[in-house]
RNA sequence: GCCGAGGUAGCUCAGUGGUAGAGCGCGGCCCUGAAAAGGCCGGCGUGGGGGGUCCGAUUCCCUCCCUCGGCA
Protein backbone atom coordinates (compact mmCIF):
# COMPACT_ATOMS: atom_id res chain seq x y z
CA UNK A 1 0.00 0.00 0.00
CA UNK A 2 2.04 3.24 -1.07
CA UNK A 3 1.62 6.27 1.19
CA UNK A 4 -0.21 9.59 0.34
CA UNK A 5 1.26 13.09 -0.64
CA UNK A 6 -0.41 15.93 -1.45
CA UNK A 7 0.90 18.77 -3.02
CA UNK A 8 -1.54 22.08 -2.65
CA UNK A 9 0.00 25.12 -5.32
CA UNK A 10 -1.10 27.94 -6.72
CA UNK A 11 0.24 31.68 -7.72
CA UNK A 12 0.99 34.20 -5.23
CA UNK A 13 -1.23 35.77 -3.26
CA UNK A 14 -4.13 33.00 -4.29
CA UNK A 15 -4.85 32.11 -0.65
CA UNK A 16 -3.00 29.51 -0.26
CA UNK A 17 -1.72 29.13 3.46
CA UNK A 18 -4.73 29.31 4.95
CA UNK A 19 -6.83 26.36 3.12
CA UNK A 20 -3.37 24.90 3.71
CA UNK A 21 -4.10 24.95 7.49
CA UNK A 22 -7.69 24.09 7.32
CA UNK A 23 -7.17 21.01 4.74
CA UNK A 24 -4.30 19.64 6.91
CA UNK A 25 -6.44 19.72 10.35
CA UNK A 26 -9.35 18.13 8.30
CA UNK A 27 -6.44 14.92 7.18
CA UNK A 28 -3.95 15.06 9.92
CA UNK A 29 -0.97 15.99 7.73
CA UNK A 30 1.79 18.27 8.01
CA UNK A 31 2.77 21.00 5.67
CA UNK A 32 5.81 20.91 3.97
CA UNK A 33 6.57 24.66 1.65
CA UNK A 34 7.16 24.18 -1.51
CA UNK A 35 8.37 27.81 -1.85
CA UNK A 36 12.10 28.74 -2.67
CA UNK A 37 12.26 32.02 -0.57
CA UNK A 38 10.60 31.13 2.55
CA UNK A 39 13.53 28.53 3.47
CA UNK A 40 15.02 31.71 4.36
CA UNK A 41 15.30 33.17 7.86
CA UNK A 42 14.46 37.17 8.48
CA UNK A 43 12.67 37.05 5.24
CA UNK A 44 9.48 37.31 6.92
CA UNK A 45 7.11 40.13 5.59
CA UNK A 46 9.05 40.21 2.13
CA UNK A 47 7.80 36.33 1.32
CA UNK A 48 4.24 36.32 3.56
CA UNK A 49 4.98 33.44 5.40
CA UNK A 50 2.53 31.58 7.71
CA UNK A 51 1.82 33.60 10.55
CA UNK A 52 2.86 32.25 13.93
CA UNK A 53 -0.58 31.56 15.08
CA UNK A 54 -1.04 28.80 11.97
CA UNK A 55 2.18 27.72 12.58
CA UNK A 56 1.90 26.83 16.01
CA UNK A 57 -1.76 24.75 15.04
CA UNK A 58 0.19 22.77 12.44
CA UNK A 59 3.75 21.95 11.79
CA UNK A 60 5.49 23.83 9.03
CA UNK A 61 8.67 22.43 7.74
CA UNK A 62 10.88 23.71 5.11
CA UNK A 63 10.25 27.45 6.43
CA UNK A 64 13.25 29.17 8.00
CA UNK A 65 15.81 26.80 7.76
CA UNK A 66 18.74 29.15 6.78
CA UNK A 67 20.48 32.29 6.69
CA UNK A 68 19.69 34.89 3.62
CA UNK A 69 23.63 34.91 3.28
CA UNK A 70 23.36 31.55 2.12
CA UNK A 71 22.95 29.86 -1.39
CA UNK A 72 19.82 27.82 -1.75
CA UNK A 73 18.65 25.51 -4.64
CA UNK A 74 16.37 23.01 -6.38
CA UNK A 75 18.84 20.14 -5.35
CA UNK A 76 18.98 20.97 -1.48
CA UNK A 77 15.26 21.61 -1.50
CA UNK A 78 14.77 18.29 -2.89
CA UNK A 79 17.27 16.35 -0.43
CA UNK A 80 15.98 18.63 2.85
CA UNK A 81 12.29 17.85 0.89
CA UNK A 82 12.76 14.00 0.92
CA UNK A 83 13.84 13.81 4.66
CA UNK A 84 10.67 15.54 5.90
CA UNK A 85 8.71 12.99 3.89
CA UNK A 86 10.39 10.35 5.79
CA UNK A 87 9.71 12.35 9.03
CA UNK A 88 6.53 13.02 8.77
CA UNK A 89 4.39 9.77 7.41
CA UNK A 90 6.84 8.35 10.46
CA UNK A 91 4.39 10.42 12.73
CA UNK A 92 1.38 8.51 10.58
CA UNK A 93 1.07 11.86 9.44
CA UNK A 94 0.34 13.20 5.49
CA UNK A 95 2.54 14.97 4.05
CA UNK A 96 1.27 17.80 2.57
CA UNK A 97 3.29 20.02 0.20
CA UNK A 98 2.39 24.30 -0.07
CA UNK A 99 3.67 26.43 -2.25
CA UNK A 100 4.27 28.24 -5.42
CA UNK A 101 7.42 26.97 -6.84
CA UNK A 102 7.01 24.91 -9.58
CA UNK A 103 10.28 23.70 -10.39
CA UNK A 104 10.79 22.51 -6.83
CA UNK A 105 7.44 20.50 -7.52
CA UNK A 106 8.42 18.97 -10.09
CA UNK A 107 11.90 17.88 -8.91
CA UNK A 108 10.15 16.14 -5.73
CA UNK A 109 7.42 14.61 -8.28
CA UNK A 110 9.64 13.92 -11.50
CA UNK A 111 13.06 14.19 -9.87
CA UNK A 112 16.53 15.11 -11.20
CA UNK A 113 19.20 13.20 -10.85
CA UNK A 114 21.99 13.22 -8.48
CA UNK A 115 25.47 13.37 -9.39
CA UNK A 116 27.32 16.64 -7.92
CA UNK A 117 27.71 18.76 -10.58
CA UNK A 118 28.10 21.80 -9.33
CA UNK A 119 31.44 23.83 -9.15
CA UNK A 120 30.97 27.50 -8.72
CA UNK A 121 34.68 28.72 -9.94
CA UNK A 122 33.96 26.89 -13.21
CA UNK A 123 30.40 28.88 -13.68
CA UNK A 124 32.12 31.88 -12.72
CA UNK A 125 34.74 31.37 -15.49
CA UNK A 126 31.83 30.92 -17.96
CA UNK A 127 29.79 33.71 -16.87
CA UNK A 128 33.08 35.67 -17.72
CA UNK A 129 33.59 34.35 -21.14
CA UNK A 130 30.01 34.97 -22.03
CA UNK A 131 30.19 38.75 -20.60
CA UNK A 132 33.08 39.02 -22.96
CA UNK A 133 32.56 37.10 -25.67
CA UNK A 134 28.74 37.02 -25.82
CA UNK A 135 26.20 34.12 -24.95
CA UNK A 136 26.43 32.98 -29.08
CA UNK A 137 30.29 31.86 -28.33
CA UNK A 138 29.20 29.94 -25.69
CA UNK A 139 26.41 28.42 -27.29
CA UNK A 140 28.30 27.28 -30.12
CA UNK A 141 30.37 25.81 -27.83
CA UNK A 142 27.66 23.38 -26.45
CA UNK A 143 26.14 22.81 -29.09
CA UNK A 144 29.43 20.79 -30.39
CA UNK A 145 29.77 19.19 -27.04
CA UNK A 146 26.02 18.47 -26.46
CA UNK A 147 23.90 18.83 -29.30
CA UNK A 148 20.89 17.68 -27.74
CA UNK A 149 20.34 19.86 -24.87
CA UNK A 150 21.85 23.04 -27.13
CA UNK A 151 18.20 22.11 -29.21
CA UNK A 152 16.20 22.54 -26.28
CA UNK A 153 17.90 26.00 -24.99
CA UNK A 154 18.15 29.41 -26.61
CA UNK A 155 21.05 30.94 -27.75
CA UNK A 156 20.20 33.66 -25.49
CA UNK A 157 19.26 31.74 -22.37
CA UNK A 158 23.23 32.46 -20.71
CA UNK A 159 22.03 30.70 -17.24
CA UNK A 160 20.86 27.44 -19.13
CA UNK A 161 24.02 27.71 -21.14
CA UNK A 162 26.30 28.07 -18.80
CA UNK A 163 24.95 25.52 -16.84
CA UNK A 164 25.07 22.63 -19.21
CA UNK A 165 28.64 23.78 -19.65
CA UNK A 166 29.42 23.63 -16.21
CA UNK A 167 28.46 20.01 -16.15
CA UNK A 168 30.57 18.97 -19.00
CA UNK A 169 33.70 20.38 -17.68
CA UNK A 170 33.67 19.23 -14.16
CA UNK A 171 32.19 15.39 -15.22
CA UNK A 172 32.98 15.36 -18.88
CA UNK A 173 29.57 14.11 -19.54
CA UNK A 174 27.25 16.02 -21.43
CA UNK A 175 24.15 17.33 -19.16
CA UNK A 176 21.35 16.21 -21.23
CA UNK A 177 22.73 12.41 -20.52
CA UNK A 178 22.33 13.22 -16.67
CA UNK A 179 18.64 14.49 -17.42
CA UNK A 180 17.58 11.22 -18.36
CA UNK A 181 18.43 9.99 -14.91
CA UNK A 182 15.44 10.90 -12.69
CA UNK A 183 13.30 9.05 -9.67
CA UNK A 184 10.56 10.65 -8.45
CA UNK A 185 8.17 10.26 -6.14
CA UNK A 186 5.80 9.48 -8.51
CA UNK A 187 6.70 6.05 -8.68
CA UNK A 188 6.90 5.69 -4.97
CA UNK A 189 3.81 7.19 -3.37
CA UNK A 190 0.27 8.20 -4.32
CA UNK A 191 0.77 11.96 -5.82
CA UNK A 192 -2.67 14.14 -5.76
CA UNK A 193 -1.80 17.64 -6.91
CA UNK A 194 -4.48 20.75 -6.71
CA UNK A 195 -3.99 24.11 -7.65
CA UNK A 196 -5.76 27.01 -6.74
CA UNK A 197 -6.66 29.54 -9.19
CA UNK A 198 -8.85 32.75 -10.06
CA UNK A 199 -9.73 35.06 -12.33
CA UNK A 200 -6.83 36.94 -13.25
CA UNK A 201 -8.27 40.42 -12.60
CA UNK A 202 -9.52 39.25 -8.84
CA UNK A 203 -5.60 37.82 -8.20
CA UNK A 204 -4.54 41.39 -8.87
CA UNK A 205 -6.43 42.59 -6.54
CA UNK A 206 -5.25 40.43 -3.93
CA UNK A 207 -1.72 41.22 -5.38
CA UNK A 208 -2.10 44.80 -5.07
CA UNK A 209 -3.53 44.41 -1.41
CA UNK A 210 -1.41 42.21 0.16
CA UNK A 211 1.39 44.28 -0.61
CA UNK A 212 -0.21 47.47 0.64
CA UNK A 213 -0.39 45.43 4.14
CA UNK A 214 2.99 44.23 3.66
CA UNK A 215 4.26 47.31 4.09
CA UNK A 216 1.85 48.49 6.97
CA UNK A 217 3.21 44.90 8.67
CA UNK A 218 6.46 46.42 8.07
CA UNK A 219 7.75 45.64 4.92
CA UNK A 220 10.34 48.76 4.46
CA UNK A 221 12.09 48.05 7.84
CA UNK A 222 12.81 44.08 7.29
CA UNK A 223 14.20 44.74 3.69
CA UNK A 224 16.55 47.78 5.07
CA UNK A 225 17.69 45.20 7.89
CA UNK A 226 18.10 42.70 5.30
CA UNK A 227 20.06 45.17 3.25
CA UNK A 228 22.42 45.22 6.01
CA UNK A 229 23.68 41.78 4.88
CA UNK A 230 25.43 40.57 2.09
CA UNK A 231 22.49 38.58 0.71
CA UNK A 232 23.01 35.80 -1.62
CA UNK A 233 22.18 35.60 -5.34
CA UNK A 234 19.24 33.36 -4.65
CA UNK A 235 17.69 35.57 -1.13
CA UNK A 236 18.93 38.61 -2.65
CA UNK A 237 15.76 37.67 -5.65
CA UNK A 238 12.65 37.73 -3.56
CA UNK A 239 10.35 40.65 -4.95
CA UNK A 240 10.80 43.30 -3.35
CA UNK A 241 14.64 43.70 -2.38
CA UNK A 242 16.04 45.45 -5.85
CA UNK A 243 12.66 47.45 -6.06
CA UNK A 244 13.28 48.66 -2.40
CA UNK A 245 16.89 49.05 -2.80
CA UNK A 246 16.27 51.69 -5.87
CA UNK A 247 13.81 53.58 -3.40
CA UNK A 248 16.05 53.37 -0.33
CA UNK A 249 19.22 54.74 -2.57
CA UNK A 250 16.77 57.61 -4.08
CA UNK A 251 16.23 56.76 -7.46
CA UNK A 252 12.46 56.84 -7.26
CA UNK A 253 10.16 57.87 -4.74
CA UNK A 254 8.06 54.91 -2.59
CA UNK A 255 4.77 54.99 -5.15
CA UNK A 256 7.06 53.97 -7.98
CA UNK A 257 8.94 51.05 -5.67
CA UNK A 258 4.93 49.87 -4.83
CA UNK A 259 4.04 49.92 -8.68
CA UNK A 260 7.08 47.79 -9.83
CA UNK A 261 7.02 45.36 -6.83
CA UNK A 262 3.21 44.84 -7.84
CA UNK A 263 4.14 44.69 -11.41
CA UNK A 264 6.44 42.45 -11.21
CA UNK A 265 4.76 40.22 -8.59
CA UNK A 266 2.12 40.14 -11.06
CA UNK A 267 4.52 38.93 -14.06
CA UNK A 268 5.77 36.31 -11.12
CA UNK A 269 2.30 34.98 -10.85
CA UNK A 270 1.46 34.64 -14.35
CA UNK A 271 4.66 32.52 -14.74
CA UNK A 272 4.08 30.22 -12.14
CA UNK A 273 0.17 29.60 -14.22
CA UNK A 274 2.24 28.80 -16.94
CA UNK A 275 4.33 26.38 -15.35
CA UNK A 276 1.21 24.43 -13.79
CA UNK A 277 -0.98 24.82 -16.76
CA UNK A 278 1.17 22.53 -18.51
CA UNK A 279 1.18 19.84 -15.77
CA UNK A 280 -1.71 17.48 -16.99
CA UNK A 281 -1.67 15.73 -13.63
CA UNK A 282 -2.73 18.89 -11.48
CA UNK A 283 -6.60 18.97 -10.38
CA UNK A 284 -7.64 22.59 -10.84
CA UNK A 285 -9.73 24.05 -7.77
CA UNK A 286 -11.36 27.33 -9.33
CA UNK A 287 -11.91 29.48 -6.37
CA UNK A 288 -14.19 33.05 -5.83
CA UNK A 289 -13.37 35.04 -3.08
CA UNK A 290 -16.31 35.29 -1.12
CA UNK A 291 -15.57 31.67 -0.55
CA UNK A 292 -13.94 30.62 3.55
CA UNK A 293 -10.88 28.92 3.58
CA UNK A 294 -12.38 26.21 5.03
CA UNK A 295 -15.44 25.37 2.87
CA UNK A 296 -12.54 25.54 0.08
CA UNK A 297 -10.31 22.81 2.22
CA UNK A 298 -13.92 20.98 2.16
CA UNK A 299 -13.76 20.56 -1.23
CA UNK A 300 -10.77 19.49 -1.97
CA UNK A 301 -11.06 17.00 0.75
CA UNK A 302 -13.95 15.57 -0.89
CA UNK A 303 -11.86 15.16 -3.88
CA UNK A 304 -9.59 13.49 -2.30
CA UNK A 305 -11.76 10.67 -1.05
C1' G B 1 -8.59 86.14 -26.77
C1' C B 2 -3.52 85.96 -29.06
C1' C B 3 1.17 83.23 -29.95
C1' G B 4 3.77 78.60 -29.82
C1' A B 5 3.95 73.10 -29.25
C1' G B 6 1.18 68.87 -29.76
C1' G B 7 -3.11 65.13 -30.46
C1' U B 8 -0.53 57.88 -33.61
C1' A B 9 -1.26 51.03 -29.33
C1' G B 10 -3.35 50.59 -22.34
C1' C B 11 1.13 54.30 -21.22
C1' U B 12 5.60 57.18 -23.09
C1' C B 13 6.76 58.38 -27.79
C1' A B 14 9.20 57.47 -33.18
C1' G B 15 8.27 57.62 -38.37
C1' U B 16 6.44 57.81 -43.56
C1' G B 17 2.55 60.67 -49.89
C1' G B 18 1.65 53.83 -50.96
C1' U B 19 -3.59 52.10 -44.58
C1' A B 20 2.13 52.30 -39.22
C1' G B 21 6.43 51.00 -35.57
C1' A B 22 9.80 51.01 -30.46
C1' G B 23 10.08 50.57 -25.18
C1' C B 24 7.04 49.53 -21.15
C1' G B 25 2.26 47.22 -20.18
C1' C B 26 -0.84 43.16 -21.60
C1' G B 27 -1.40 37.97 -23.49
C1' G B 28 0.91 33.20 -24.58
C1' C B 29 5.06 29.85 -24.00
C1' C B 30 9.87 27.41 -22.37
C1' C B 31 12.11 25.60 -18.02
C1' U B 32 16.51 19.50 -14.44
C1' G B 33 21.71 22.91 -8.72
C1' A B 34 19.86 31.35 -8.84
C1' A B 35 13.39 29.34 -10.38
C1' A B 36 10.11 35.33 -6.54
C1' A B 37 15.50 33.68 -11.39
C1' G B 38 16.48 33.38 -16.65
C1' G B 39 14.84 33.03 -21.78
C1' C B 40 11.38 33.06 -26.25
C1' C B 41 6.99 34.53 -29.15
C1' G B 42 2.67 37.80 -30.18
C1' G B 43 0.76 44.54 -32.24
C1' C B 44 -3.49 44.01 -29.10
C1' G B 45 -4.57 50.51 -33.77
C1' U B 46 -11.54 53.71 -36.76
C1' G B 47 -3.52 57.55 -36.76
C1' G B 48 -8.73 63.75 -32.38
C1' G B 49 -13.65 65.08 -35.81
C1' G B 50 -15.04 66.97 -40.64
C1' G B 51 -13.74 68.68 -45.47
C1' G B 52 -10.11 69.38 -49.59
C1' U B 53 -5.69 68.21 -53.00
C1' C B 54 -4.04 63.52 -55.03
C1' C B 55 -4.53 57.33 -58.56
C1' G B 56 -3.64 57.06 -53.24
C1' A B 57 -3.35 60.90 -47.04
C1' U B 58 -1.57 58.94 -40.81
C1' U B 59 1.81 62.09 -43.73
C1' C B 60 0.17 68.06 -47.64
C1' C B 61 -3.88 72.15 -47.21
C1' C B 62 -8.42 74.21 -44.69
C1' U B 63 -11.63 74.05 -40.57
C1' C B 64 -13.45 72.58 -35.87
C1' C B 65 -12.51 70.20 -31.11
C1' C B 66 -9.07 68.93 -27.17
C1' U B 67 -4.31 69.14 -24.22
C1' C B 68 0.11 71.66 -22.66
C1' G B 69 3.31 76.02 -22.31
C1' G B 70 3.84 81.60 -22.94
C1' C B 71 1.35 86.42 -23.35
C1' A B 72 -2.97 88.86 -22.02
Amino acid sequence: MKDKIIFLVGPTAVGKTEIAVSLARKINAEIISCDSMQVYKKMDIITSKPARALRKLIPHHLIDVLSPIREYNVSRYRKDALKKIKAVLKKGKVPLFVGGTGLYMSILIDGIFEAKTENPSIRKKLYKVAEDNGSAYLYNRLARLDSEVALKIHPNDTRRIVRALEVYETTGKPISQFQKQRKGLIDKYVVSIFCLHMERDKLNQRIHRRLEQMFRQGLIEEVRSLLKLKLSKTAHCAIGIKELKGFFCGAYDLENAKKLMRRNTQLYAKRQLTWFRKDKRINWVEINEKEKPKEIAMRIWKKLC
